[in-house]
DNA sequence: GTGAAAGCGCTAACAA
DNA sequence: TTGTTAGCGCTTTCAC
């Protein structure tokens, strides 16, 4: 049973194909009934425009994709939110691929190409810098989470060494100076903006000596490694971790060493992920603007659509929240 | 500055366009020289097939389309990872589309139609029966967590009677007796299966005079709710949630009351999210085994596209795993 | 208001 | 082993 094109309901209508095409878009050329009969015989046939046709007649999709590296970080969710409710009535399609692992996001790119996405928002890839500004050559493009230096793209990054003063600067002015670092993995829009932010926020604050940087990865595996190597010397009096995951495996690997928090070693996670949030969980962590930098997203295709071509990028600031894994020194001795 | 075609492909490598066609899709035809002027022609040019025009030929889009009505919920995560990991080498492409609310799911349905999708996969579709059924015939289709009657299409769904059956069982092996029940939402899909266990299993056990529904709705605020209509009667000493958020929002709620878990009430989730398992939280829950649901939705549609045509439904067993928020009612009391 | 005709870039017979 | 020829279903001039 073939499905129905236009030359089916045209048939049906009695009208030429130009006419069904123009009406179903919902432009002028025929009158109220003629209008009215079409619509009528596209439903009757249950009529679905067939996308690879209009595309390749149109040279263009209507279509921007989303390219997110790992499902599990409740970050995406936001941005995306973010991104769909600015494009919602704007008659772009929102098709998202996820690619996890340097392979997997190639495909992810090619298939944007393939299908000719009219624009594409990559969250953290990690593929090369050539690839994107090529990617960027093709089509409208945002990259969110990586500072790529290439003008064919527009950016979004958070000041990750801005946030990391902010988690040393909170945890001195709790009183706390022997405070270590667990490094997150050094890939393109890892922990080392995060990790330079905590050297260079021990250094201002006149804390060389206590500068201490552990693990070096985002798993609770290494967040584990990274407490045990730390204790093992001398134990911190403070933890600023590269992400919320880590923070977390550092808190179960303290509690395991019979360690509590913030008792004995108080904690400051990156991203302020919903886990952090929890309320048994109470982690002090550093906030970035995920629903506002989806929406910017949006607004920056937007504006690429309208014709601007110069690079756009954008620093957003984040901000400290702070809960329970956090406390003064006095009250941690 | 066009974009390379297929003709220009051909022409720098001085050859016809079939037989470029051919051979970038790894069909015999050319020579083995022939193959590397051609692949170089290609590389050159920055040659990338146009997705529109080849899946207009084809009349088929090697793609499957995954709507997901929540990305916030880690639920797909896992899900969708046991899909692609099936599919990886199987030449197809998964696009993720979200739809949150029917409104957006159905575009998404429409845009899977529109795509040609060759196969879907709907994670808790809201949508009417009719419409999935119609979806179902235009293509193969894999629903998860929704029953449906319709036979155009497979249906992967978890036993929610016994899980919740599971955790009632499991409260009354510790002793309790006044087990309460947090509903969640009566959408399809929803909780109904649920607190149809609970009931069942109360009556089972001999509890009919302590079955007790709050609650409605999957938010914090309705378990709060929930917890405050429960604790204004008479407070029942362990509680079974119809999802781990709920469970959450409930613990939280009473921690507020100055109640503890499972001091003073036992709580089951449902889900077995990751945030259940962190240890901090350390929430009892029901497993739903969700990669695997994501493999068998994988296997379904390969053997659809094998040619199977008579619907398949699977009900999984899910297990129930436990933490610390549950203990024996001696301890509680 | 309406219709005819020429592609969009590719695949798939069929010839050569 | 290679080339020719028709479309796929739609949009888009351009003419009526």
């Amino acid at each position: 049973m073939r499905r129905p094109t236009l030359d089916d309901v045209a048939e049906r209508a009695g009208v030429s194909r130009t006419l069904v095409s123009l009406t179903l878009r919902g432009l002028a050329g025929a009158s109220e009934e003629t209008t009215r009969t079409i619509v009528q015989a596209a439903s009757d046939l249950g009529y679905v425009p067939d996308a690879a046709a209009r595309n390749l007649a149109r040279k263009s999709s209507q279509s921007i994709g989303v390219m997110l590296n790992d499902m599990h970080n409740p970050f995406f969710a936001d941005v995306v939110g973010g991104l769909q409710s600015r494009l919602l009535d704007s008659g772009y399609h929102i098709l998202m691929g996820v690619g996890e692992g340097l392979r997997l996001e190639r495909s992810v790119l090619d298939t944007f190409l393939s299908y000719r996405m009219e624009g594409a928002v990559l969250i953290g890839p990690e593929v090369r810098e050539r690839e994107i500004e090529s990617l960027g050559r093709a089509m409208a493009t945002v990259i969110i989470g990586r500072r790529v230096r290439t003008d064919a793209v527009d950016v979004i990054v958070s000041d990750d060494h801005k946030g990391a003063m902010l988690a040393v600067q909170h945890l001195f002015d709790l009183g706390h100076r022997d405070i270590a670092h667990l490094d997150g993995a050094s890939i393109p829009g890892g922990g080392n903006a995060r990790r330079r932010g905590y050297v260079d926020a021990m250094r201002r604050l006149g804390l060389e000596q206590h500068i201490r940087i552990a693990g070096g990865g985002f798993t609770l595996r290494h967040a584990a490694d990274g407490v045990d190597e730390l204790v093992r010397t001398q134990r911190p009096t403070a933890l600023f971790a590269a992400n919320d995951r880590v923070a977390l495996g550092a808190m179960e690997r303290l509690s395991e060493l019979g360690l509590s928090t913030p008792g004995d070693v108080s904690i400051v996670g990156y991203d302020n992920t919903s886990i952090a949030a929890q309320r048994r969980v109470g982690l002090t962590s550093i906030d970035q603007p995920r629903v506002e930098i989806g929406e910017l997203a949006a607004t920056l295709l937007q504006e690429r659509f309208a014709g601007r071509t110069d690079a756009s990028r954008h620093v957003l600031t984040p901000k400290l929240v702070e809960r329970d894994s956090t406390s003064t020194l006095e009250t941690t001795r």
